[in-house]
DNA sequence: GGGTATTGGTTGAAAATGTAACTATCAACC
DNA sequence: GGTTGATAGTTACATTTTCAACCAATACCC
């Protein structure tokens, strides 16, 4: 069997199937798109980031970031400061606003993880984490 | 820090960054959606299938399968002949050219995904399929 | 056997994404 | 210091995906 091997597969379905635990939290109870979450969550890890700091970290194409901010900034979430030398870069940092929605959408996210995960035993975990470690490295993700 | 150790966070970016590396070959070389790919896979590994079973196997929504279908089928590499007993279903199976594209890309997609995991060792490459079985399992798909 | 609900599948409109072109600013170099 | 090239970010347009409505056929059930 072809599928049942191939890795690029086994890991978009893996991906998949766990994202359709987490996303109905952002995308339906909170109203974000993927990459919206996921700029709020890079922006809530650092005082501020441009946005082609959070192309790499995201990671994601300009635009994708691009529309993200803007829609985190119209609801209030995000600020963007223009750097005084440089007047191409803006810096945009969460709003006290931001960081309040943040903190009520994480643990929301990471109580659906555990739930997705509660069968799991300590050694099945590592193992998982062991795994993706040695993806992360081949992908220079991991440190 | 949050994200670095965010299950769906990870798989979903393993996954992204694997599919860099495959999906230029469907998708540029061969012109084929993810959807239609993923569709011609599956028929190659069955004699044939409604669209309701590929749908669960894909796995996609109903209308994706029905979109990549009605492509497929316009290029003459899958036939739909309508089941006898219920006239409401369609079994799908490839054509004689359907089966020597899916001859054609399957191995340009081996030795994308050879060449992506070379770097690993043997070792490596264990531990990386141990994890994805667990995380398999818990979904029910490790069989 | 006639109404109602379900199921298999398609279609159309809206949302999201990808691609490419564009503006504005800065850097480099002569 | 003016021209050329690169960089940060946005906008416009084409493709894809999602969501809801829909049609046709079957199952249920009185």
């Amino acid at each position: 069997m072809f599928l049942k091997t191939y890795l690029p597969y086994r890991l978009n379905l893996l991906a998949e199937l766990t994202s359709d635990h987490t996303r109905p939290i952002y995308r339906q109870r909170h109203e974000l798109t993927r990459p919206e979450w996921r700029v709020l969550v890079n922006l809530a890890e650092e005082p501020s980031l441009t946005a082609t700091e959070l192309c790499e970290r995201v990671p994601a194409h300009k635009t994708k970031v691009s529309r993200a901010l803007a829609e985190l900034e119209s609801r209030g979430w995000v600020v963007r400061t223009p750097d005084p030398q440089d007047r191409r870069i803006a810096h945009a940092s969460l709003t006290a606003r931001g960081r309040r929605a943040f903190n009520r959408i994480r643990p929301e996210m990471e109580a659906a993880t555990e739930a997705l995960l509660a069968p799991l035993t300590p050694d099945e975990r590592a193992k998982v984490d062991e795994g993706l470690r040695v993806l992360e490295r081949l992908f220079g993700q991991g440190g």
